[in-house]
DNA sequence: ACCTGAACACCGTTCAAGT
DNA sequence: ACCTGAACACCGTTCAAGT
């Protein structure tokens, strides 16, 4: 069931998951699938947690080397693994209780962690960082692009071209910051954006624990 | 109008909005909605930007000090403000088009990054990665808490103190780290653990702009 | 130009009934 | 123990009709 909804969510979407669908699928009734699963956020939950353990496969050799870059190779995984699904964002670490591969990939992140002269506390408040830095970021890159960007259909490029368009028509007195970015932005490679963003935290994290 | 959608959703939550609702309390028929917004997205990005007001307010003043310290202070407010109302989390610059005031609190943000010394690209990845930050940890703690867990209906606390405890049963030799911060998550309070990772991110941007 | 509200299409969820 | 699918409640959105 978990491989069915999977395969929904990868061909049409978070949009075009709904229980019609994927009961049609599995050859039953909308009803049979309450007797594995609670509620679609649950069906999500764990629909997530399956996925991640490709990530967690990914990872399971990493920890030989220094912490920090470990540290970095596992958040940049899980990265590109909610990039390719978006969906992954929202439900990710949403219920350990039922997502045994999300908590044992945050135990590894941890692990890492734990090779660094740190309190329990710098400890946790790093490893949360860090989580929530990929989470946040990758979600937001995953995001549709808004349909209400003048009239009929817009893709993301023609989105944000028109958000370049608008910076530029900006008063430059007034906002210095988004003229001077503009070229940036217009040129900017979401996966650059997100790994310098995360070298700022552990370039953090690496001087908190003594350089 | 949008501010009777921001009393529905202070009111009732973001499952409490619905154009019904909001009809119904403009005096309204559903359809008069439509005049005014193309879509609910379109009313939940307007709706965010009009709250956002508040924080630009709040903010007018910074500016004086370290840019860094700065950065800081506007980071916290827009935190507190998403915690407050969490469906800003998903809509704060969604499109920037219909929302003026989130580019004018981006700009805020960028102009103490151009008190710093650093190239354009560092400054365009240094404010990404603090909005990021920002806004992906406040929506990650502003999520209702699953409704699966257990039976019944379990309130936040409940799934917290069910969460630890199943850290506490895993094995300690293959989860030492979980083991390490049951005592840290049990006790951890969400500004703090927000405030240590922002900290973490812009002493590495501190670092970068040369100390 | 602006509003109305019935109607439409489409959801997640429930439940009496089956095997 | 596991499944069925009609029915329910509730959505966002449309649109012919009004003023």
């Amino acid at each position: 069931m978990l491989t069915e909804t999977v395969a929904l969510l990868d061909e049409h979407g978070e949009a075009g998951l709904n229980f019609r669908a994927l009961a049609g699928r599995l050859g039953g009734g909308v009803g049979s699938i309450y007797w594995y699963v609670s509620s679609k956020d649950e069906l999500l939950d764990r629909a997530s947690d399956h996925v991640l353990a490709d990530v967690l496969a990914a990872v399971a050799e990493v920890g030989g080397g220094d912490p920090v870059d470990d540290l970095r190779t596992i958040a940049v995984t899980l990265f590109d693994a909610i990039v390719d699904r978006p969906w992954l964002g929202a439900y990710f670490m949403r219920n350990t209780l039922v997502q045994p591969n999300a908590l044992r990939l945050f135990e590894t992140l941890g692990q890492q962690a734990l090779r660094l002269d740190l309190t329990a506390r710098q400890r946790f408040h790093a490893v949360s960082a860090v989580v929530g830095f990929v989470v946040g970021t990758a979600a937001d890159l995953g995001q549709e692009p808004p349909a209400e960007v003048l009239s009929g259909e817009v893709d993301r490029d023609e989105y944000l071209a028109a958000t370049v368009e608008q910076w530029r028509q900006l008063d430059a007195e007034a906002f210095p910051y988004l003229h001077e970015i503009a070229d940036e932005f217009e040129a900017h490679d979401d996966t650059d954006q997100f790994r310098a963003g995360l070298d700022l935290l552990l370039a953090g994290l690496r001087l908190q624990a003594g350089g």
